[in-house]
DNA sequence: AGTTATAAGTGAAAAAAATCACTAAAATCA
DNA sequence: TGATTTTAGTGATTTTTTTCACTTATAACT
């Protein structure tokens, strides 16, 4: 049976709160608590829970440590991921020093730039490359996810890049849309338009 | 007649994809071509765009400038909104110096941080205060918009001190939900989650 | 031990969203 | 001019998603 699309969102969003109340020692949690957490109800976090499977304790809740477990299997969110940022610049660099990151399953293993300037003048712990090096240094190092922050006219040809490199997701923070193979995991995030759909509501 | 959340979210696409368009001076569009540029089908833009009553032509599609006038009035998207950002890190200096948020609608009139030696060090065109002076330079400058970038234990407080000072709209970035009065415009965006959803895919 | 209150589980219902299938209009082409 | 093609408009249908209503289990309390 298929997940839908939006409890798959859910459910990451319920592992991430998970993480949170297992590191308080929190051992369980209701579905109206998990509900609040995430921003919905606790009809939908039960109906949610309850496709993957997992079940709950009458009058206790969700086991905090089983069900993260279970969403990480499910999810296939227990291996860490490797993955890299293409365009250190403000966004690129204040991503790439994002430790947060790496507790939470993504390492980002490298950095590419267009700008040998910018690549020397940087220092962080992270690998830095010319973005020359992009397809070289993605598949060796098997990276699997790729995060462009470049200006919005390089962003179809690093995406491009990323995916003859072998990644399996990418996401994009320029404010236009890119076309990939289907087979690639695309998202986006357009944080202009984030603003717009606030005052939409206004 | 109110119109559904997510047709609201993909006007806001719509009307950026114009925004690009007009400057292109491209003078008639297609459902298929919105379509595209904002990930949906051809069948959902039209019904979206039918449902805030503009028509097309046949043959020809939709007058971009004609159709983003007439979203920028339903969607409130017409008049410049002020903005503020708290937190002034890796992450909120990058918001802060993002000149094309100006050029969207949203102007970015102040900067708040906790830290006296960050408010000094940083060099920006915006002005920026210690957050003891949020709610007064908020409410003085009529700030709508607040945009959360502080460390998540803060982002409560953050918010609160948001709503008091009068914001219509928020948008936070910390890894935690936080609570709002229900007539404030809340969002989130969370980029580990975000890498999630991906990752859930592979 | 019995009662009560809490919380999950779940089929059914409702609501929302997306898609389809068809119509109509108009530009283009032969 | 007439045929063809493209594209919007829209009611109907289908699919998806959410919510509801009710059952069941069990912890906690008296
Ligand atoms: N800064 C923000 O807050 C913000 C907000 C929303 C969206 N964005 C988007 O994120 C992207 C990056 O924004 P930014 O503000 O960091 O821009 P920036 O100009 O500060 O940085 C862009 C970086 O990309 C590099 N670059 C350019 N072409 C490249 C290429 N072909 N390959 C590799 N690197 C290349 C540049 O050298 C530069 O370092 C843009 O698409 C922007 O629209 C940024
Ligand atoms: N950097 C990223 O790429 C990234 C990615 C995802 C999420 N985030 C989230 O965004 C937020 C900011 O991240 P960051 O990396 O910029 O952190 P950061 O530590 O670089 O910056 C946080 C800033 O907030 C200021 N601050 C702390 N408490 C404050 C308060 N009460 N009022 C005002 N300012 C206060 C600090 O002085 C600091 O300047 C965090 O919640 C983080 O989890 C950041």
């Amino acid at each position: 049976m298929n997940i839908p699309s939006n409890t798959i969102d859910r459910l990451c969003k319920i592992f991430g709160q998970l993480d949170i109340l297992g590191k308080k020692s929190i051992e369980f949690v209701s579905s109206k608590d998990l509900a609040i957490a995430i921003g919905t109800t606790e009809y939908t976090v039960r109906k949610d829970i309850s496709l993957i499977g997992v079940t709950g304790f009458t009058r206790k809740g969700y086991e905090v440590v089983s069900l993260k477990e279970q969403l990480g299997e499910k999810l296939n969110l227990k291996t860490q991921r490797k993955a890299c940022i293409v365009g250190l610049g403000r966004l690129g660099t204040a991503l790439l020093d994002y430790e947060k990151f790496k507790q939470d399953g993504f390492d980002i293993v490298a950095g590419f730039d267009s700008s040998i300037n910018k690549i020397e003048r940087i220092h962080t712990s992270i690998d830095v490359f010319s973005v020359a090096e992009l397809e070289n240094v993605v598949s060796q190092c098997n990276i699997e996810l790729g995060i462009i922050a470049v200006p919005s006219e390089h962003a179809q040809d690093i995406a491009d890049k990323l995916v003859r490199a072998g990644v399996k997701g990418i996401l994009n923070f320029s404010p236009v849309e890119i076309n990939v193979n289907e087979n690639i995991i695309y998202s986006r995030i357009d944080l202009t338009n984030a603003l717009r759909s606030i005052a939409a509501r206004f």
